[in-house]
DNA sequence: CCACTGGTACGAATTCTCTCGTACTACTTG
DNA sequence: CAAGTAGTACGAGAGAATTCGTACCAGTGG
């Protein structure tokens, strides 16, 4: 059946208990993620790049968009942390001032299952 | 629902004996395809729709581009089918006057595999 | 040879996306 | 309150995709 690294586990541990969770800024509900929107959100490697890293070094919980050290301008990741978003791919929470991002495991993996391991699988083409 | 297609069998059986095969029109080596590239391709109903309806009914062997019953001009099916060879999803070979499209079916489950099960289990927007 | 089929190439118009500067808001801390 | 942090919204410019018309070309079959 699974080749390869299907297998994998991806989730993420439970928040504390008690923890109160801000809510998640508008998405799309699990069932109305749409294939070619998350394709198209993927198609750019900036993209990729970020949630390949969330996947791969989000052991604790989630993050903020400047934990990803990513050289271009607020308003740049702003833009591409909401199509992200949009197409369903991560979860964004207004923690006070910033906004901290994660990767919707459960439901991608649900919908579309496999597609988490092409995206950690994947490496950016220059090198 | 979907049930799991991870463990279909996407594949083609083998063109006969003997059989002159057209050479491919240029596209890229199984290593050189890019997961970005793949997407984008991915990213317009139509294209999903082609290699979806190549994966599930070609039965058979390839099909030629008016094959789809798509409504759209010819050139701009021209555009399409360039776009997904070149990301690397189909294989085109000129028959004569016509040319042919099969899905890369070995290359892409080797290098991005459960890939072609979500383009199978792909349903478009308006249902 | 001529017409027909199944395409291509080119170019233009439109639309979409990416990038980024600027100005602004919300929250936290001193 | 003031300063700093983390981010948004808006809008504009550049570049890329999409759509499609038109002209054209290669085989195939009378």
């Amino acid at each position: 059946m699974s080749d390869t690294a299907l297998a994998r586990d991806f989730r993420i541990p439970p928040p504390p208990p008690g923890a109160e969770l801000p809510e998640p800024l508008p998405e799309p509900a699990r069932g109305e993620i749409r294939l070619e929107a998350v394709m198209a959100a993927l198609s750019d490697p900036l993209r990729i790049g970020v949630v390949r890293k969330l996947l791969l070094e989000s052991v604790d919980f989630d993050h903020t968009c400047t934990w990803f050290e990513l050289d271009r301008p607020k308003s740049s990741l702003t833009h591409h942390f909401r199509t992200l978003r949009e197409a369903g791919l991560i979860r964004q929470r207004q923690y006070g001032p910033s906004r901290r991002n994660q990767v919707r495991i459960d439901d991608l993996e649900a919908r579309f299952p496999g597609l988490l391991a092409l995206i950690a699988d994947w490496a950016p083409a220059s090198e």
